[in-house]
DNA sequence: CGGCTACTTGACATCTATCAACCGGGGTGG
DNA sequence: CCACCCCGGTTGATAGATGTCAAGTAGCCG
């Protein structure tokens, strides 16, 4: 199991980066761990530090005044946790489950990207990648119903996954209903009715921390709508 | 009134490009005007040219497979369309009366941002406000009310439509209902509703084309929920 | 074994969507 | 020049989905 914690820039720079680059920021990397649960920055920070993650989840959310949240990502392996150029951080992250993250001077990060052309076209694939997947959201989050956003969530999750675990017929669920909840736009009490009625149609079967794609799956799922 | 079509290029570069890359990015662009309802692409289409906003207001929008649309973005002078790295285009663009922009030839334009570190990094730099501002949307439609929604809208926009108008009493608004529900993630008749409600309230006066924020205005209209 | 926390389920309230009618201004054509 | 029409917008009545409040269950850790 490579849960080695400098993990995270093999998966960031691929087959991209010469060996001059990878020497550079594996010299700046430091190697640290989060337990589940543990907040690694908040909203609002100086981003004194960058934070590329190894190994586990991360969930980054903002707090609205009033306590509401929003879960704007589920970070990855290979994810920068936020925009290394950003002098704040415009969000939260914290660990689900124990996970690994490098951490990098900010300052000279930035330094050694500002002089790389190759990390910061890798940085701006990263950006526009991010971009994409936030106009995702927006488009779930604006137009769907609660069956469609859990499913299209499960779909695009159980993708994603093989990040975290090899790919079985288990999708892992590591993150709590709350967590899910913030992240689709509606109460955790939605989301167990949601889970328990694809369960129902034998479209899902819900297991401990995860759930399974039963046959039907994909192209039940994707349809959504109850009809 | 500063209505040429490369006017773009000022205000995406500011002071960060030296003559050289300037010269190098005038030489790419054409200008290109678009009548309102015009479309100046469509999603999924091959990105041939990149797009960038000289003025005008486009809207950025996906269309789902039954016809529902959500506008991802509304575009400013000095925005560009979309992100010029990217092969194809993941949502649509069309004009919200008429707009003039800078037409590149998308490969020669990525030989010449990949050469500029400058530009590489004004170009990381567009990719992370528009990321931040996505999330912010991402935040406004999970977690809140029509009328928060709306407010939040109208008082965003005012601070950002100094850049298509001089700024005035009145809050200008070329788009449609329709435009701001589906950026908003609700239907024509509750934006309809809401005004009126906001109206009443004192908030905002509806005058053709545009609102005018009143008063007790930001405060008020931050605060958002009715009680 | 006990207690905590995550999760599930139920009854009811609220908000927004839906369906439908209506209003009004601008442009066109008679 | 006026009348009509069309389209964008407003307003009303009703329904349906999700939120809210509350109780109850299950798994986990001490």
């Amino acid at each position: 199991m490579p849960r080695v914690s400098s993990f995270f820039l093999a998966l960031f720079c691929g087959e991209a980066c010469n060996p001059r680059e990878l020497a550079e920021l594996k010299r700046l990397a430091t190697p640290v761990r989060f337990m589940g649960g543990q907040t690694i920055f908040s909203e609002g920070d100086l981003a004194r530090n960058a934070f590329g993650l190894s190994y586990g989840v991360v969930r980054l959310y903002r707090l609205l005044p009033d306590g509401r949240r929003q879960v704007v990502a589920f970070a990855l392996p290979g994810d920068f946790l936020a925009m290394p150029l950003a002098d704040r951080f415009s969000f939260a992250a914290d660990a689900v489950g124990e996970v690994g993250v490098c951490k990098f001077p900010r300052e000279q990060l930035k330094l050694l990207i500002q002089n790389s052309p190759n990390i910061m076209r890798l940085l701006v694939e990263f950006a526009a990648r991010e971009l994409q997947s936030a106009q995702d959201q927006l488009t779930l989050l604006g137009n769907s119903s609660a069956q469609e956003r859990v499913a299209a969530f499960l779909v695009n999750w159980r993708k994603r996954s093989a990040r975290i675990a090899p790919l079985s017929q288990a999708v892992p669920l590591p993150m709590r209903r709350q967590d899910i909840a913030d992240f689709l736009g509606l109460k955790l009490e939605t989301i167990s009715r949601t889970f328990a009625k694809l369960e129902q149609r034998d479209v899902i079967r819900i297991v401990p921390h995860g759930v399974v794609l039963t046959g039907l799956e994909q192209a039940e799922l994707l349809t959504g709508r109850t009809e």
